[in-house]
DNA sequence: CCTTTTGTTCCGAATAATGAAACTAATATT
DNA sequence: AATATTAGTTTCATTATTCGGAACAAAAGG
């Protein structure tokens, strides 16, 4: 396991530590955590105190461990509702769901990493808390090269440097090289594959959701089984996904105040 | 508004505004978030900035406004894995659920507040993410008296004074003593009842989860409408409920640490 | 009983946070 | 258009926290 990095401030530094005890996936003992850490262990040892004092972690005295406290899980369904385009894109995911049969995901970019904020089964219909939240790869998933092509030049040289490059499967992209020209690509044709870049089998044709301004505000990807399909046949629901984007990216920008004391016309739109 | 309590230290003070954001259902501007604050101009700024560049809020800069970013829908993610009883019960509400055709409730405390985990809905089987992570006052919701029941002396006298005692409805809990004596009963009785206490036409039982050593982990109810059924009704499924709870807690126990490096032998319970 | 590993406390030095005040940028008012 | 008001940002000397090496304590393992 590597040691993140250094945050400055405090804050960053206990957001960190969180950080660090959310890798595990189970509570954790005291060294488990001074192992990966790069703080010294009499500062990590008070940074740990601090966040359980604030209940944001939880130390469990008879085991003796330490894991991430549900004042997160109150935080983040404010989060949820407040800043993720979820709420507003859950009844054009439900409608894509049902035109198109296959699973469906909506993602946005947190820092690196591609974060999951809905899902709908090919099955059943209806999201989990489960699956929102869960991270994954941005340069070998549908969703993740989708954003990435869209993301203005600056972020994105800050992001790229963080892409792990590791090859999951023969067809992962490996290299900025590789990455920057099917972000190109990408670009041109206005969605993104994924042949089974990530897991074997496993296909998806993602779009990104762009506001009025070309602002690149998240992704939505179709996926299924190259047993089940095929990349072409995917690629046919390409202008449902374009009209799901649309709508969404509409409603973000006319749900996201709903008491306009501050119109759009009086901002300068 | 009111505002909030000024925390000690650096990172409790970023929680605290966090917490501020959170209050709002809505991206909010810099004077709104400091006209709750009890931080002077200069210093709310400067948190401001800080959990920006920690990417915990984001800033539209467009509209000029703040809002909780998604990082906390990943440490979310993680906490509910890690350190709630919500994936561990998940299948036994599922059972409860169609064992009584009613919704059913998990919640935790979090602080003063309940905080629901999970959901059953009487119809939709499936459990949402916008469900999870919302909260609730402990004093007038069955889930709530029912772990309020159960706490430690000292942990509920830290917790008491921090409840509202809002009158919502004419039968709501609106006093210490009155709770006091209500909790009593809930301890004799083993569950707690909502007499339309929150909500006028809401009605609930709800049972805590009690670890093997008595430690209070959380509570599931079972609600529904006083126009459907009646709370005679409900208690009759008070053995349904304490048999989910008490899997719960067994399932919990044991499934805490998979790989049990440290059995419960050795630890000496 | 001794050794090793793991967790906790101390305290002077280093660093970061504080907040009044001055300043700039946007709105509103005359 | 000029002025007043409100909203947002920067500065800087002061103050409070945090840092982390090292010593200490407590378990776990021999």
């Amino acid at each position: 396991m590597e040691s993140e990095r250094k945050s400055s401030g405090t804050v960053g530094k206990a957001l960190s530590v969180l950080d660090l005890v959310a890798s595990f996936e189970r509570p954790v003992r005291f060294n488990d955590i001074l192992e990966i850490s790069p703080y010294p262990k009499a500062t990590l040892y008070r940074i740990l105190q601090n966040l359980v004092t604030e209940g944001v972690l939880t130390f469990d005295r008879k085991w003796q461990t330490y894991a991430l406290g549900v004042r997160l899980v109150r935080l983040a369904h404010s989060a949820w509702t407040q800043s993720s385009l979820a709420p507003v894109a859950r009844p054009h995911l439900t409608a894509l769901s049902e035109v198109t049969g296959e699973t469906i995901h909506l993602a946005q970019l947190d820092g690196p990493h591609v974060l999951y904020l809905d899902k709908r089964d090919a099955k059943r219909r209806v999201s989990m808390f489960s699956e929102a939240g869960k991270v994954g790869p941005a340069y070998c998933t549908g969703v993740g090269k989708a954003m990435l092509a869209y993301l203005p030049q600056d972020e994105l040289e800050r992001i790229l440097p963080q892409q792990s490059f590791h090859r999951f499967t023969p067809s992962t992209i490996c290299s900025r090289q590789e990455l920057a020209c099917e972000l190109r690509q990408i670009r041109q044709d206005g969605f993104a594959l994924d042949r089974e870049d990530h897991e074997p089998g496993i296909i998806c044709v993602a779009v990104p959701i762009l506001s009025r301004s070309r602002q690149m505000m998240g992704a939505v990807s179709v996926t299924s089984t190259s047993a089940r399909t095929s990349l072409g046949k995917l690629k046919k629901l390409v202008p449902d996904l374009h009209d799901a984007a649309g709508k969404i990216a509409n409603a973000a920008e006319y749900w996201r105040f709903p008491e306009n004391e501050r119109t759009p016309e009086k901002m300068g739109i």
